[in-house]
DNA sequence: ATTAACTTTCATTTATTATTGAAATCTAAA
DNA sequence: TTTAGATTTCAATAATAAATGAAAGTTAAT
């Protein structure tokens, strides 16, 4: 395989990836070219390589900004920004789920918090529905808690904590 | 709030939560409709509480059978089948991220071992590619080994494993 | 073997999400 | 303060994904 082609295998499956994980196609291409690149890029430089249009390209170097994925980079005597990627993958992961609590996570457990203070109603559904949702407001808040924790202790948790499991 | 209310509320936010995570509206809502009931359903029982198609909720409660987080139940003398949710959720974020794994993880892991195979290419570019994708390979396959040993001890991991963390 | 209750399939339609590109905005340098 | 390189915005368009519904398929009971 040529690095041309790899390159291009990689782009894709990151690409793909990225799609399953609530970050669309672009976002999670840029990232990954950027992750490879030796050096920083410039916006015309990734529009070039990814075939994108410049509209795109800047919305989606802004997202990934705003989830602390990759950062600028100004050149000396130089106009233009140019920009490179977190190279820590703990850190990569760290910043992922801190977004993804926020998002998806802390809505959920709101609305599963909000439900509880439904009116007393004794059918069986509606015993049921309050257990059950307790029960997830339990587990998902719990979850969310060792989260924040791991993601706060600034050090290398992930690699961390799979190894600890796999004792 | 009302319990019609509570229970809009739930199948709603459970609906939002599974779009960003690659199962659609309409799957994570029948998902959650059985969750909180406390009889299993009939297909026409689901249509009409969630104000969908018959072709929509055949196709998404294969889905989730194939996903193993619901099951069919037959009841005697009935010729129609009905649908309850697996009620475990220790249970059922393991066969969330079970199929997630096979689904996603796996192609990835795949992927970035077939660009190891690169020819042997010594500019700048080809190494950083070379020792990012060797690290990401590293990385994803070691943390999906964790996950595939917890998944198969058949105890609730899910909650040992927090709480193991949050010591 | 035929009927009828029930489920699945899939071509079409609808809804959602991503992308483009040109105009507007920004800003460093002249 | 004017210019020009550079970035951002956003209405329009394109691409993708989900939902419909009617026809085809299944199967238990007669």
């Amino acid at each position: 395989m040529e690095f041309e082609e790899a390159k291009n295998r990689f782009l894709n499956a990151w690409g793909d990836l990225g799609t399953k994980w609530g970050i669309n196609k672009t976002m999670a291409q840029i990232h990954a070219l950027l992750m490879i690149s030796p050096t920083s890029l410039s916006m015309d430089e990734i529009m070039e390589e990814l075939e994108i249009s410049r509209g795109n390209t800047s919305m989606n170097l802004r997202a990934l900004i705003d989830w602390g994925l990759i950062y600028k980079e100004y050149k000396a005597g130089e106009r233009r920004e140019y920009f490179a990627a977190e190279q820590d993958i703990d850190q990569m992961i760290r910043k992922v789920a801190l977004e993804r609590s926020k998002r998806e996570i802390k809505p959920t457990i709101k609305a599963l918090e909000d439900v509880q203070q439904m009116q007393k109603d004794n059918t069986a559904e509606a015993r049921q529905f309050k257990a059950k949702t307790k029960q997830l407001y339990d587990y998902i808040s719990q979850g969310d808690r060792m989260l924040e924790k791991l993601v706060n202790q600034k050090e290398n948790w992930v690699t961390k904590t799979i190894l600890k499991l796999m004792r």
